[in-house]
DNA sequence: TGTACATCAGTGAACGCGCGTTCACTGATGTAC
DNA sequence: TGTACATCAGTGAACGCGCGTTCACTGATGTAC
């Protein structure tokens, strides 16, 4: 039980860790994945991580810093996965909408850890300037989105700014919550959460008078 | 610091409390407020009612029956609340249903530590009858409400089943747990989140053709 | 190329803490007669 | 109405536990000369 076998990535190359940052992260993701964002302790992911309960505190100022930490790095991916997926418009504007939604919900399927400190661990978000930043290039994207959609609104029928990038992120999240496993809908509900989303945004963009074919 | 004022609802008669479940769970409430779900413990709970740490056993199970009882009361209201709002679909289907939209966001802001225990404590809804049962009959409510509503859908473009009560829980739940303060959107949004809701639910039924004066 | 030394990133022991839960107990209450 | 007794709902002390964090330390690494 020595050597540089004792922790489970086996990276460790002798007394200096050389990677440890970044494995106490993805530690704390498997470890939030478990048991939520208030059950993940420090202690526990320096364990995981093979290294003394004090190792962390060379990278992080406290517990809330490594959660901080896995909030904003997922934002920063969540981001980067809804750009790719808006493609700028392409193929149209709805398919690309689409493509969004799907997008949403594949995150947080994929990575409920990241997910769940970004909105569920009761962090201040505004107290924390690169989280605050990571969180809006997240919303940004959504916000360009919808803006591309409004476009295609009369505009006196159009609703005010950022209005509907905040129905569509309502939805998306409420979707995401509410339809993942083991969550009071669940189990009853024959449809994918993707469906139900999908099938949500049509209707709601059907309302603005956005129609597929439009685009 | 002995004698009945020695708790902070001043119930205590003597040895004999007389009031300690409800008082225990009212003081959860207070503590998981001010903490969140996980953040409440039962020693600190009984110490705000002003009694020993094993008190709370003559009552509760274990910790997590507490919490599974703060999150069924809350359906119970819950469900009431929204049910006292729909009012069985007057003055109109249309009024009625933004009633409905606004109860459920005056409740969270009203019993977050309600709301929390309901949807964010991960209790496994469906591993506690009682739960289920009180889940299901708010629920119900909006299924209610939504299948009134399709009722004036032609029927080839009527969403199937309970999906329409989703899509409306899954707004509803997004603007809620998104726009209560101190939240990643909150901030730079000029607009309560009543507003938002209140919008994003008339383009969502005027997507199915649903239009005010229709009721 | 070799050595002295500063700096970095770990160790491991220890701290004080609050927690959930159990236990044997006891005071208060309610009921049978 | 009074008394014996069962039951109920508390007490308070104790347990083992894991946690966040600090501390003096030390092994490894990188740099100046």
């Amino acid at each position: 039980m020595t050597g540089p076998t004792r922790n489970q990535w086996r990276r460790r190359r002798g007394y200096h860790h050389g990677n440890l940052r970044e494995v106490l992260i993805e530690a704390a993701r498997q470890l939030i994945e478990q048991r939520g964002p208030e059950g993940f302790s420090l202690t526990e992911a320096a364990r995981l991580a093979g290294v003394s309960p004090a190792a962390p505190y060379r990278h992080f100022r406290d517990r809330e810093a490594l959660l901080s930490e896995v909030a904003r790095s997922g934002f920063e991916r969540f981001a980067g996965k809804l750009d790719a997926a808006w493609d700028e418009g392409r193929p149209t504007p709805i398919k690309a909408f689409e493509n969004i939604g799907r997008a949403y919900l594949a995150f947080a399927r994929e990575e409920p850890a990241s997910y769940a400190a970004m909105f569920e661990a009761g962090l201040r978000v505004d107290d924390v300037p690169e989280l605050k930043t990571a969180a809006n290039a997240a919303f940004g994207v959504l916000r360009q989105a919808t803006n591309r959609l409004a476009e295609a609104v009369p505009p006196h029928a159009r609703p005010p700014g950022d209005l509907m990038g905040l129905h569509v992120w309502a939805l998306s999240h409420g979707v995401a919550t509410l339809l993942s496993e083991s969550k009071p809908a669940r189990g009853k509900v024959p449809m994918s959460p993707e469906d139900v989303l999908d099938s949500g945004m049509l209707i709601y963009l059907r309302g603005l008078g956005i129609l597929p074919g439009d685009g």
